[in-house]
DNA sequence: GACGGCATGTAAGTCGTTACATGATTTG
DNA sequence: CAAATCATGTAACGACTTACATGCCGTC
């Protein structure tokens, strides 16, 4: 059976502790998101393609009738899990409509239209920035050392784009906009 | 006529100039796409499209016997493009394999396999910051104030997750990994 | 004349989102 | 008892990549 990208994440959500397909979406959407999403028509579908390959394997466990099934990692899907943690290949996709705009501002015609893109990709990272303190404050105790670096890097990356961004509208502002030379190292 | 994402973004690239499909993606791939990334498959189908609608328009110049053709933008594709820019909502999606494999990282059992996955991270980084530093130099008179931003934004972000990775290693590698607290602010 | 770059395209398949459909349980 | 949340799923669509196919041009 083939693994594709989404498989690894269910793996890997599944080695942090058992759950039903709710459960990792729920999980998902308060952790992975903000580097790899997922939707309810990714999730069930390889829950079941892992538990036919063995993978995983379910466990019925109602809540009354509420028909619910919690899925756990199989000693073969922990090994599946690590042999591809032990790949080093890893790339990064990003699309990011914000910057996007930035980009061609220049259509815009006016210095003030620069500012403005720049201002909504601030306010973007601080609504994130936002998030992930919310996550930071709930996650104190809990949490592997894999998790909180993880957030870190979230949190120190979102701050670095906020302050760049500061900088950046600050300069706009001034009217430097024609010949700003780096300075530092 | 109903605008994909991906329409915007030929819109705009053409408002930079006009050019042919190979053009495009020659652009494209020195540009736009560290934070998104275009196909021909995406590329072609997309500039018939926009010149049945009346967005853009082509113009036979064949080179010898080479068929080519090269587009520009028509007013009612610059109009396109500017109502779009106007909008200020803007998404990033991310798909990060490094940062997941770092989130992960805890089933490896060692914080031996952490600091890896963050050095991981830290190669990738430094190689396309070594790309980004590339095109600047490429770059030093040419090209918009807006592109120019984009690239300093890549530049200082880039250099952030470089920074990040690196004092990460050095607590890591301390032995630090159980009980780092926050001090600073 | 071989190789690398220019130039255009298509087909198949993967990946992922959105919207829909259904129904049980808990909480205010 | 209404609304939010729990819980599972599917169908349709859209987005994007990969691999393939073709052929010209310039240069070494």
């Amino acid at each position: 059976m083939e693994l594709g990208r989404f498989s690894h994440v269910v793996l890997g959500l599944l080695s942090l502790g058992p759950g039903s397909g709710y459960d990792l979406k729920a999980l998902v959407d308060r952790s992975t998101r903000y580097f790899w999403a997922a939707s309810y028509g990714q999730i069930y579908p390889e829950l079941r393609r892992l538990a036919a390959a063995g993978l995983i394997e379910g466990e019925s466990a109602p809540t009354g009738a509420r028909a619910r099934t919690i899925y756990r990692l199989t000693p073969a899907g922990g090994r599946a899990l690590r042999a591809w943690l032990a790949t080093p290949e890893a790339g990064v996709e990003v699309r990011d409509e914000g910057l996007l705009k930035l980009f061609f501002a220049g259509a815009l015609g006016t210095s003030e239209g620069l500012r403005e893109k720049v201002a909504a990709i601030r306010v973007q990272f601080e609504a994130t920035l936002g998030q992930l303190r919310a996550i930071e404050a709930a996650t104190v105790v809990e949490g592997s050392p894999a998790t909180r670096l993880v957030l870190d890097y979230g949190l120190t990356l979102h701050g670095c784009v906020v302050r760049w961004c500061e900088e950046a509208e600050a300069r706009l502002a001034a009217g430097e906009h024609s010949e700003t030379t780096q300075e530092e190292s």
